[in-house]
RNA sequence: GGACAGGUGCCCGAGUGGUCAAUGGGAGCAGACUGUAAAUCUGCCGGCCGACCGGCCUACGCAGGUUCGAAUCCUGCCCUGUCCA
């Protein structure tokens, strides 16, 4: 079952240089590649993955799209998951010790992270194969793994920067944090992994898999970094727990106005990490933005599009699109999240709690202060609505018909806005 | 086991008997400006009541104590870190 290859190993080297930020080595890429094309073998392409954090966002998809390249070009992924090192719990750059997930947890979460995978990746079975690293690491005796450590010095391992860091700072470092980086090594020894993916942050990792390799009598891997994407805040890099990333399930919706509230200049770091057009085009569209023949928010807007429609497909895209243009005249037509209540006498403060878009009583007052909450009838004409401006003002919930509400002799859909929360009011 | 340092609001971090719902920064929210962006400026930023002013409740690791009064002083406990063994 021998493979053929697309493109020539030339081609295929220059396209995944592509976006990389550093490949170790270029060289050793290109006499994997040729011999791989020589002889019809797919190379074997690691990705390890740390599933204590099943959501992925944007950022891990630099990574994977990587990897999807290499599956597109014939290449077979090798997706390791760490469940080994999981459980035991990895306190990598963190002061506070990560805590150890049971078997249960690892497994949930890496059901629902290969499904968020798979938006990215080919599942084709020729292309991808899924790991544990628990199945090597668990039957390990004593011995073996003080054979392992035996092959690396602790001066190497210090030489990573979290841990000289940490030894500067006089924090501490506990034992079993010195053996990660040597599991991970281990991992692509038994993988005999060609080509290992990872982020910059990840690097040192990866280099210490090539030396085990190495020490076996293998190849040692090829370490194809890729550079860190930052988050909506363009400062800290794309992460859950920071709250300032793009979910790959993100609805398509949120997809589109997340990435439109992305700064200018951050915007073309999206484009050169994210964006599938081709260099030329890219700096076609940031030379004509420089000089003033084409506006950034337009610019921004394909870029939105371009991702929203990666997972989401065409229509949505272009819905995502017109939402986001619309949203804000507060026309019925659209689509805002509905919210039900029951029908009654509120008082606007009470009110506002009662439909989520404060959190407590002093919240909603505090708002109604300072002046963003407007509101208006579904049907009604014109772009604005009225200003609520007291919060005693009674607002009454009627149930003249189901799915109405009425006020002061009007009824309808209400349509509330708060800031940048738009609701639509429905009787229950 | 011993010595020392420390635990304050979402996070960081001031405050060492009343003027403390607690300075400052960050985050967050709102307003202005804009392109619904960023940056900037302004305001808000424990809860509840009253629309400003004000009142009440809950809060400075936990539990007690001293005091008219405690984040601040005392006692015990728990936790974290550094150093020595």
């Amino acid at each position: 079952m021998k493979t053929t290859f697309p493109k020539s190993p030339e081609q295929q080297l220059e396209e995944l240089l592509q976006g990389t930020a550093e490949a170790i080595s270029k060289q050793e890429l290109l006499e994997k590649l040729k011999e791989s094309y020589k002889e019809g073998r797919s190379l074997k392409i690691k990705l390890g993955m740390d599933p204590s954090a099943p959501d992925i966002h944007l950022g891990h998809t630099v990574v994977l799209r990587k990897l999807r390249q290499f599956q597109d070009l014939g290449h077979k992924v090798q997706f390791l998951i760490g469940d080994f090192t999981a459980m035991i719990g990895d306190p990598t750059g963190k002061s506070a010790t990560r805590k150890p997930l049971s078997r249960e947890e690892v497994e949930t979460n890496a059901k629902t992270y290969l499904e968020q995978v798979y938006r990215v990746l080919d599942k084709d079975p020729a292309k991808i194969e899924v790991r544990r690293n628990s199945e090597w690491c668990r039957p390990m005796a004593f011995d073996d793994v003080i054979r392992l450590a035996s092959q690396y010095t602790v001066a190497r391992i210090l030489e990573r920067d979290d841990f000289t860091n940490r030894m500067k700072e006089q924090r501490p470092i506990s034992l079993h944090e010195l053996l990660y980086p040597l599991i991970q090594g281990y991992d692509s020894v038994v993988l005999q992994s060609d080509v290992e993916t990872c982020g910059t942050d990840q690097k040192f990792n990866c280099l210490v898999g090539r030396a085990l390799q190495e020490e076996a009598g293998q190849k040692p891997e090829v370490i194809l970094a890729m550079p860190i994407l930052e988050g909506l805040d363009g400062v800290k890099k794309m992460s859950k727990s920071l709250g300032n990333y793009v979910g790959v399930t993100d609805p398509p919706n949120e997809m589109f106005s997340k990435l439109m509230s992305v700064s200018d200049e951050l915007m073309w770091k999206y484009y050169e990490l994210l964006s599938d057009l081709p260099p030329q085009i890219r700096q076609e569209r940031k030379t004509k933005v420089a000089q003033g023949q084409y506006h950034p928010k337009q610019a921004k807007q394909e870029l939105a599009k371009e991702i929203a429609q990666r997972f989401y497909g065409e229509t949505k895209a272009k819905e995502a699109w017109d939402y986001f243009e619309n949203r804000h005249y507060m026309d019925k037509s659209i689509d805002y999240p509905q919210v039900t209540i029951e029908p009654g006498s509120y008082k606007a403060a009470d009110f506002l709690v009662k439909v989520g878009i404060a959190k407590t009583k002093s919240d909603a007052k505090r708002l109604i202060q300072q002046g963003s909450v407007e509101c208006r009838w579904e049907g009604e004409q014109g772009g604005g609505g009225a200003k609520i401006t007291n919060f005693n003002e009674e607002i009454l919930i009627g149930r003249r018909s189901v799915d109405k509400v009425s006020t002061g002799g009007k009824s309808g859909t209400l349509i509330l806005r708060s800031g940048k929360v738009f609701l639509k009011v429905t009787t229950t």
